[in-house]
DNA sequence: ACAATAGTTAGATGATTGGCTAAACATCTA
DNA sequence: TAGATGTTTAGCCAATCATCTAACTATTGT
């Protein structure tokens, strides 16, 4: 649980937890959101997959990044937790199609 | 608010939050629950306090640290939002009496 | 097979971090 | 005023970090 907290301690790696929020992306699109050179976003990938805040896909050439939310959410409600804030996780209407899928649209 | 997470990202602060969440604590009695020197942790102290996440009091010569929940509930559901993550805070017993003081106990 | 494309690995560098000891500062007590 | 006590400052060091360029691996397209 450290590793999500180091992980989550560097702005460009918040940033590209964002980025991730709103759908997956390929290193090199997530590259493009940065200033900094390919390496250096690897490194950040890196430190990510290895806290368990992504995990990867490879297509062809490129490398899919998804966010795995649970973690993250684990993470900061286990530390809310730990200090007695006690927070909970509001149902989104994603969620709840989910849970209750009505017909189609099985994926 | 990055402050915040540089100052979460190490696990002795954490310990120290932890701690200062029962109640405040002199400088010396938050080392004395550690295995490192008094600088090192008078160091830590500094990067709480720059972060916003704990005030100090002085009291002849010792220093009382003092947890701001309030700057680390906001940070963590700030952050929480901005991935998308709706938490909310769950109201604790002591908020209610805060909130509506039935009869004596004014402080 | 060759060149282009997408990412990662290797290796270097400067900045920051967490740790230390020793010294200074501030406050209380005798 | 002279200790003793609690904490911070100064100065140092080793480890880690974020960054870079160059080189490498893997895949696709011609």
């Amino acid at each position: 649980m450290g590793n999500v907290f180091k992980a989550l301690s560097d702005p460009t790696r918040r940033r590209v937890l964002q980025l991730l929020r709103a759908q997956p992306m390929t290193a090199g699109e997530l590259s493009a959101q940065f200033e900094v050179s390919k390496p250096t976003m690897s490194a950040h990938f890196t430190v990510l997959r290895e806290a368990g805040l992504v995990d990867t896909e490879k297509h062809g050439r490129q490398v899919l990044y998804r966010l795995k939310m649970s973690v993250l959410e684990e993470a900061l409600l286990g530390f809310a937790h730990a200090l007695g804030l006690e927070m909970t996780l509001e149902p989104t209407e994603a969620t709840a199609e989910e849970i209750a899928p009505s017909k189609g649209k099985s994926s």
